[in-house]
DNA sequence: CCCCGATCTGACAACGTTGTCAGATCTTCG
DNA sequence: CGAAGATCTGACAACGTTGTCAGATCGGGG
């Protein structure tokens, strides 16, 4: 699978191990500036009233050796303010996680703050102990976009200063800032628009309800179904995992006898395969997903998606976390962040 | 844009500022546990040579207070070891650079390691400062993506003790391990493929060749042309930035007598537009790109892409860091991650 | 001329942890 | 029974930095 490359490599010096010098620290430097380790501190620090002399001395001992101060003993001592924070996400290369993640570093950049980012996979046991870490590491807030159902055992961390914000997902057993998708509006507006272009069966495709978006999707769809009378638990199919799943169960339902005319995806994934198994068939059903997604409307199949803006659900709140961490004591805050309607896909040809 | 929830939050107390309890040290721990913080570290780190009955006093105070132990210290302390290595890449969102974080945190997950992400931007002063930022909070180390063409400042941290591999693209100024795509490689298969198929006239479209990567698929598709006897810069068009520019270029060249008969996009971007533009015009142009895409299956026109496994050359790379943060010191390595070619998109219709 | 404030500098302790070492107790064996 | 080792514990210093404080120097106003 991988092979050396054929002589491509410059290799100037094949001496293998290098010179191993220690790092210079503030003593270094000082003894080569002649001053003591509080000047080289206020030089490199920026702080006032060292005469412009010393302070190049210092700059110059400072380049000469090659020192940089320990961001480490730097923050331990001073107390706060790792310019840290954590982020927490089910999976980093899956490109919803991926926009947040940008967001939020922009947003951290722009405070000079570094970005921590940790996944994890779903699994609230990981979780756990990943906050725990991140939070050993001193950092100066967590943004987690909830796993598990319980986070009471993070009060105590913000009780003691690491403040957490929630997003996408509510936290749980914990008074604490969430910002939402509103998932449940969104869904209501997409099926009620169903509804009034005349369809009667809308078949509603989900995996399950163990996740809090996903039932609050469901809950909006019921809603405005049963708003109209039309409310039918048989349309509902759940278990789908991947697309593939997806288009053998919108396949099964349309060879039922009286199908449903339209299918509400609740998930990107899922309309992925409702799209595939619609085009093959040139069927003529109409279909809502839930997320928009990249491509969505070069697909070779017309549908209309619940679309919402990820970076706005992440910059709004890696916002609030720098408001926390800047000292913003008031009550725990909840946002939602709106979605609208959007038609996706080329024509039916 | 935004908007407060309407009582969805369950907020028990409305009381603002909170405790604000200080975090517990070994000290208060050793207090309650009536032993030394020696005693303490001990029990905490596992270390042998403590009575059961003192350990589970110990952990029973740990409990009690909630203690963590503090890892800026502890690094500090015990010199090397934050357990944390950094990822620079160009922007986090990228899909690429998504996937290859996603990877690279797995890794570093095998190795209870966590991961510090920062953003280039593009831009090589930025990337330098990051780099020396990330140097600063004295990661294990690092795994750049380049930005910039001269890593020269990189030697001296490299030298105590931070290795440094790069990957997608080679350093600058600096011998280190590098793990890069086959560019050459893959453009010169596609392109010959193109011609084995009778293809004459071959359009190449890309931005422009400051990057690497596409300094190394040009060659090899001129490489590949040449050898045939086919090389036209004529048929080279530069500065293409997006899809729709791809697109105008497209139809440009297929508006000028004697049109190319088929096209190699540099970028996956590009490969899109082309797309776009072959499939609404009817065209039956051939059209091969560089870089797999998500959904490039199912788009409406045919096309082949080369393709290369993102994830494998995260890993790769990030198992050489981890080599190196072991000690291994033999002499940098190159590596390559081959390419394959494969057929995208929909059949013309 | 002296005092005062502004400017500049360094000694020292401290952040929270762990490595080193020495001391204490207990077991084991010649 | 005494010596040697194994087991257990704590005092102390140190990691690299910065906050506190006190001391030194200088110019200017009374």
């Amino acid at each position: 699978m991988i092979h050396p490359s054929h002589g491509g490599g410059k290799v100037s010096q094949v001496t293998s191990a290098p010179a191993r010098t220690k790092r210079p620290t503030m003593v270094d430097v000082a003894a080569l500036a002649g001053v003591s380790v509080k000047t080289v501190s206020r030089v490199v620090n920026n702080a006032p009233y060292v005469q412009p002399e010393v302070a190049q001395r210092v700059l110059a001992a400072v380049a000469e050796l090659g020192f940089r101060r320990n961001h480490l003993a730097s923050s331990l001592r001073s107390g706060q303010a790792t310019a840290t924070i954590g982020l927490l996400i089910e999976e980093i290369a899956n490109p919803f996680y991926a926009t947040i993640a940008g967001a939020v570093a922009e947003v951290a950049s722009e405070h000079d703050t570094m970005l921590l980012i940790a996944s994890s996979e779903e699994n609230p046991a990981r979780e756990q102990q990943l906050l725990r870490d991140l939070c050993a590491r001193q950092v100066d807030g967590l943004l987690v976009v909830p796993a598990g159902e319980d986070h009471a055992f993070l009060r105590s961390e913000v009780e003691r200063g690491t403040p957490a914000v929630f997003l996408d997902r509510p936290a749980g057993g914990l008074p604490a800032d969430t910002v939402l998708i509103d998932n449940r509006g969104g869904a209501h507006a997409g099926v009620r628009q169903l509804v009034e272009r005349g369809h009667r069966r809308v078949g509603i495709l989900l995996d399950s309800t163990a996740i809090y978006t996903m039932r609050e999707r469901l809950a909006g769809a019921q809603d405005a179904l049963a708003a109209a009378g039309l409310a039918d638990d048989r349309l509902i199919r759940y278990g789908i995992r991947d697309p593939e799943t997806a288009a053998r169960v919108v396949g099964d339902l349309l060879d039922e006898p009286d199908p449903p005319t339209a299918f509400f995806a609740l998930n990107n994934r899922i309309s992925l395969g409702a799209v595939e198994e619609l085009h093959r068939r040139g069927s003529d059903a109409a279909l809502l997903g839930f997320d928009d997604f990249d491509l969505s409307r070069l697909l070779p199949y017309p549908f209309t998606v619940v679309a919402y803006d990820t970076r706005t659900l992440a910059r709004t709140a890696a916002e609030l976390l720098f408001r926390r961490i800047k000292g913003d004591r008031s009550a725990p805050r909840d946002l939602l962040i709106p979605t609208e309607l959007v038609n996706r896909g080329l024509p039916r040809h």
